[in-house]
DNA sequence: CCGGTTTCTGTAACCGGTTACATCACTCGG
DNA sequence: CCGAGTGATGTAACCGGTTACAGAAACCGG
């Protein structure tokens, strides 16, 4: 690999004019940015990145933490920060922390190979949230709520659990059952905070319950479905904290010979496309969007060295299909 | 941020012995390193990835080129590359070119900033390949055919095709259409000859025809159906390129009440979520393996220094449902 | 042709680590 | 008590760029 010193000895000029006119620097004359550039084509030379960030102190880089990547969800959401990352002209660096037993040690490497990152949900313990935020590292939190005074971008949620909520209580449902961990998740504890308002304001019906679940996969779905059926205890309507679970558990009451909409509702959220073939109504999140905003949030800190925090909520969208809705046609025609 | 200077001095030591205490190499007595541990913890001090980085002249980072996260597909695949790079204790570097007009120049960048990368797909040109294989840049491509003595990974085609077509045939199938574009894509024009030679090898039925669409999208899917629709003209099965173009295509024909699988079937490819609700037969990839697989080979160009390239091809799995057997119920009771 | 600008180029210090080699202290057998 | 051998530590040269500052060259009006 030829390096800035070859490409200035076979030009006959400093290191620092062949800098200079690497950088497209302003200064040098025509006739010697002409000996440079032959001189670099010959060699085929790059600069190295390294050294250049060496120099500069800065990595031109962000990172990007997240639990996994398998459902739609955080894939999405990667997505949008990608691509405007992109467009900022920076590098991104990714980290998967599912089943990672040393995820705080990784963020901390992490966080020493780039300017700033992003941190999706419940990934990282908040006290490794604030050793960061302490140590002067840029940060976003995306789809957790804030702490201290780091930036945070979320997805609208208490209001969306209400407009779902009377929806179905304009269906007639009059017994609701919520499916999720509040506990474990911020995002499904203001989804279950939302339900209860709704019912509240409505002054009708029962209370809501909750069923909690270990992961919000269809497979817990699926056993929350079996659990109900086995003692004969269904309510109007199944409220659950994402899609997947909602999957599981629509799967499994038809398997069973449950009338969906008729006899149960099932209500997911997030909108992955499955639940559209499922039919099941859901609240449509704008993931891109999450991660486009985390971007550019980021990119303040770092360049323009904001300090006040900003903090971010984007509105989502209630999709109503045949799993809650008897106007609609249960089920489309073969 | 305090430098390897700032803790020497606190220490009252050379900066070589407090790199050598913080890399952990032999050779330092007990109570130095105490000392040096200390000085390094009262200062919050952590070695900067980038001096070490230069100075070894290793990145330790690998990249990743894919064309959008936004199928399931290439989500898995990375997050499998990921895993395992996390494991070999490398950092991950993503780039999509997705619409990005200047991908290679943005692929050449991200070269430099990591020891080697994986190319999903046909995500730059064969010429680009081989420019960035000629500057000794290690490389593995991942769902694209071997160029030169680039390593390469792949998820066999044609004898899952030929399976698949068998698997149709047997059902009666006489006339069958292809749906997808095999000149844009070479894993599509190994599907598309593979339905070639199971009818060939049959010798039965009319020869399939070919459907080219230009993205292999659930619209185009609709498309199709439409087409097919307005003039009356349905084969007796669609052998979609993927599944998304298989949902749309179902979708549609449902919506316009044919009977699937009794009038038309319909096939997908890749196994995506949703194909399991659509009751879509397809081809299951093992998309994480895949992404694993290019991971530990690119972990081999770079640590083992291995020269003479590597081809692996990995096995898919045949998943009928109700879309082309009327052996199964073609639908679930309500 | 000269002094004062202006424009270009070179020198050298720096960014923050690693490591070959020199040096120094200490141990131990003869 | 000395010299060899061993182990711990320091010195200084790197890795490959950027950039402040100094100095040289070109330009320009008088």
């Amino acid at each position: 690999m030829p390096t800035i010193r070859d490409v200035a000895r076979q030009a006959g000029v400093s290191i620092a004019t062949v800098s200079r006119v690497m950088r497209e620097s302003e200064g040098v004359r025509d006739a010697t940015r002409v000996r440079v550039l032959a001189a670099a084509a010959a060699l085929e030379y790059t600069p190295s990145q390294l050294g250049r960030q060496l120099a500069e102190r800065r990595h031109a880089a962000n990172g990007i933490v997240f639990p996994d990547l398998s459902g739609p969800y955080y894939a999405e959401v990667v997505l949008g920060y990608e691509a405007v990352a992109a467009e900022l002209r920076r590098s991104v660096l990714i980290l998967s922390t599912h089943g990672r037993s040393d995820a705080e040690a990784a963020v901390r490497e992490m966080a020493g190979r780039c300017d700033g990152l992003v941190i999706l949900g419940r990934t990282v313990s908040d006290a490794a949230v604030l050793h960061l935020a302490a140590r002067r590292t840029k940060l976003v939190l995306v789809a957790r709520p804030p702490i201290g005074s780091v930036d945070s971008v979320n997805a609208e949620n208490h209001a969306s659990a209400r407009t779902l909520t009377q929806h179905l209580l304009s269906e007639g449902v009059r017994t609701l059952r919520f499916v999720g961990d509040p506990v474990a998740s911020p995002d499904v504890a203001e989804r279950w905070e939302g339900v209860q308002a709704a019912f509240r304001q409505a002054g009708a019906g029962r209370i809501p319950e909750l069923v909690t679940v270990d992961e919000l996969d269809e497979e817990s779905g699926a056993a929350v479905a079996t659990a109900a059926l086995a003692t004969d205890d269904l309510p109007d309507a199944f409220v659950c904290a994402n899609d997947e679970l909602a999957l599981g558990l629509l799967g499994q009451l038809k398997a069973a010979g449950v009338d969906v909409p008729g006899t149960v509702m099932v209500t997911g959220w997030d909108d992955v496309m499955a639940a559209r073939y499922a039919g099941l109504t859901t609240v449509r999140q704008p993931m891109r969007q999450l991660g486009a905003t985390a971007a550019r949030l980021l990119d303040e800190l770092i360049v323009e060295e904001r300090t006040e925090p900003r903090h971010e909520l984007l509105q989502t969208e209630l999709v109503i299909r045949s799993s809650s809705s008897r106007s609609t046609s249960p089920k489309e025609p073969t």
